[in-house]
DNA sequence: AAAGCTACTTAACCTAGATTAAGAAATAAT
DNA sequence: ATTATTTCTTAATCTAGGTTAAGTAGCTTT
């Protein structure tokens, strides 16, 4: 009689909008999609891809914020993503490979979440070639984004850092933990509140 | 009565071969892709991109060595990436949004090149949708390059940096002046030379 | 509301890597 | 062959950022 509950709740009109920014679908294209599509609502500190595990699947965050890290020696973190609303994120090492990656993915901050599988991604470029242009533009600006970021940890100081981290993402500065800040732009959280208590009194 | 010198030379074995391992094209495919292909012999230190200009070609290496990079404050170089045989370069974020970039792209050890227009490249997806499927997962696998990079950067120590960049890239270590792999470690060339041989004598 | 975590701050001290400078070795240019 | 440039080395000195440690403030959980 009713369809079942995550249909009910799905809200892809985030998704559908910003898939429409690069390629156009018929809706019949649209619905086909959505039916490769699974709702996740997940609380903060989810973990939801541990980095022994094989991710199955890229998430798109319909609400909330994600990261995702490693861990050295059992010890330290490093933040290599961060995603809030309208972004992707997986570990794409081990997506792509399917074998285990190093990779964490956590949620930061209580979220919703749209679930596209491996199989399904694979099925949708069978199906809907389109999409191997979506994700490659996807791909594309992450990786011009990526570039970017590894230029300026070779070239800036972390206090250029921080200010740049500030300006790219003002959604998230007051919204994650400081010390995860602190880890994505490459300093110690100790340091970090050191600097940032100097950047303060100037 | 004789075809342009340029197709005469031109050899796009490699190049075939390496697209050939993610998509299947047709012998009038081939030909198709390749009528969009030019080459170019360039010698050492040649500059092929200027930090000011737009970026209009993506270039593949048939042999010899490229590297892209950045200059800070009119000093200090900062190396992206090394490209030797059958790999790919560019600025991807000037190619892509035909803008000037900031990066200089030079011949390291002179090189024949197969250059593919930016034109052509999107002629090409529309012709042979295929291709799209091919950047996209040449696209993912430079992503997870760079990521892995990243983390390397933001929990390695620059010996270990350095030992790693020569298990990967053994063709590279003998070849490329050392104060530029010093750069794409992210250390001084003072203290790279310092650390260097620090190492041998142990 | 007390107890227990986790996140943030501050401060003293430490070190990996930067800077400066000068000479030696290797390449390139004439 | 000689000269000029660029690359590499060595060494002294310096500093951005790390480490250790202890205290404080802010959350959760009960």
């Amino acid at each position: 009689m009713f369809a079942p509950y995550r249909y009910l709740i799905m809200n892809t009109n985030l998704l559908l909008k910003n898939i429409a920014k690069h390629i156009d679908l018929t809706t019949e294209e649209q619905e086909l999609f959505i039916s490769m599509i699974t709702v996740q609502s997940c609380k903060s500190r989810t973990i939801l891809l541990h980095a022994t595990e094989i991710c199955k699947h890229s998430y798109f965050v319909n609400s909330g914020i994600l990261r995702s890290f490693t861990i050295n020696d059992n010890i330290v973190e490093h933040v290599l993503n961060f995603a809030c609303e309208g972004y992707w994120i997986g570990d794409m090492y081990s997506l792509l490979s399917q074998k285990p990656g190093n990779l964490f993915i956590e949620v930061i901050e209580e979220a919703e979440l749209l679930l596209l599988s491996k199989e399904n991604q694979e099925i949708l470029y069978e199906k809907i070639p389109k999409f191997e242009r979506f994700f490659r533009i996807l791909t594309e600006n992450s990786l011009v984004a990526n570039q970017e970021r590894l230029l300026d940890n070779l070239s800036l100081s972390a206090e250029e850092r921080f200010e740049k981290f500030c300006s790219k993402h003002p959604q998230l500065v007051n919204k994650v933990p400081q010390k995860q800040i602190a880890s994505y732009i490459g300093v110690t959280p100790e340091f970090f509140s050191k600097m940032k208590s100097k950047m303060l009194h100037r």
